[in-house]
DNA sequence: ACTTGTCCTGTCATGCCGTCAGCTTACCGA
DNA sequence: TCGGTAAGCTGACGGCATGACAGGACAAGT
């Protein structure tokens, strides 16, 4: 798909680099979760991965580029976010079960990345458009499988005509992907993540159907 | 209320000194909001407020405690949302007119201090106190208004016991700042201003009262 | 063993960080 | 008016990360 990896200076990368490459994205992966997006240096990823600086930027030309590459890996996979939501009924029973599961598999999805997506959030906030994208790729294919749910009920008249597909779903997946990323900080507050889940659930019912649902 | 305004070194600040502190302050802000975080140097900071680097040193420990000042100040004067929610009524149409002020306020606040709060909102993902701290100075006045609203409604059996107030109060703030913080995002993507709004505002409605707002 | 192309590292110039000693400036009491 | 004292500022320095390069190590094929 992405054809060769190539190092900086444009030589192909052969098994032994490659190998070292994915050290070294593995060491700055554990890095982030460990220690402040700001404060990671290239000597320590490489210290870790047991090379030298040099090496690192044989491979990429700066921590971002290596940030950048980790990020593209996690949006690839993340796309299969869409799965949650495509092809599901929002009606009735079914449609409260629909929410709990988007709900668990979004939060899920985050837990598991989110030193990464931390990163690819403040980089798209300041504007940065690669990371911009990023975030766009995993978030969009929930948003345009909301957005599509949202519409059809539209069509169907169980759904205000007022209400804007897109933005509905843009600012629920934004929800989402916040207490997502503020898991820690609700459970510091007193907020219990079985009380969390269930409200979260709720909001997406309520935001797409219009109606409470039936459990 | 903090006393004396003291130098790292234990002095006390005097008049020359605190105007010097206060416009390496704005400098910061503004380099803020031009340039990424990570790349704010101490050094751009001092010559741009037309002094020396050892002089930022002695007001701040380093870039991070200058941010932290600034973000403190901008969390007291945030402290003013809590207006947007208290005291107001949340059935009919002035639950709507409620709904719709208090999207309107927050978006205006956060447009106005963004800067300060990507960064803010980066430290307290990572783990950081101090940050996480600040904001919830700024989000818990709102959070805790909201959560009173819902706990009284539910106590006049118009909202459904199973309802958490903190979890739901909690969602939509977390919604409400994630979405301001990217409404540059939303625009670019096809969603105007003027949809996010009312459907921010309606999704708001929903989950305090569990019911369509009439307009 | 020799060649070829990949892979890694020692080294170096550059620039920022954070600290200190010491100089200048402002204030105040005699 | 005149020191005295504390506040305010900076030049300079060791230390470290950055990023570039050239050359040595290594694996694979001949």
């Amino acid at each position: 798909m992405t054809g060769q990896v190539r190092t900086v200076d444009g030589r192909v990368a052969g098994r032994r680099g490659q190998a070292t490459r994915q050290k070294l994205l593995d060491c700055l992966g554990e890095m982030l979760s460990s220690s402040p997006y700001r404060d990671v240096k290239v000597i320590d990823v490489a210290r870790k991965a047991g090379t030298s600086p040099a090496t690192f930027y044989q491979y990429f030309p700066d921590v971002e580029g290596a940030v950048l590459e980790i990020a593209e890996e996690m949006a690839t996979e993340g796309a299969q976010l869409t799965a949650l939501v495509e092809g599901r009924n929002w009606v009735g029973k079914a449609g409260w079960a629909a929410a709990e599961e988007l709900v668990e598999g979004f939060l899920d999805f985050w837990r598991r990345n989110d030193a990464i997506l931390r990163v690819v959030d403040l980089g798209a906030a300041e504007g940065d458009k690669r990371f911009y994208k990023i975030r766009m790729k995993i978030l969009n294919s929930v948003t345009n499988s909301l957005t599509e749910s949202v519409k059809e009920l539209q069509a169907k008249g169980k759904v205000d005509k007022d209400v804007s597909p897109a933005a509905m779903a843009g600012s629920l997946v934004a929800m989402l992907a916040a207490v997502a990323s503020h898991q820690k900080g609700f459970q510091a507050w007193g907020v219990k993540q079985a009380e969390l889940k269930p409200n979260l659930a709720l909001l997406v019912h309520l935001g797409i159907t219009g109606k409470k649902p039936t459990k």
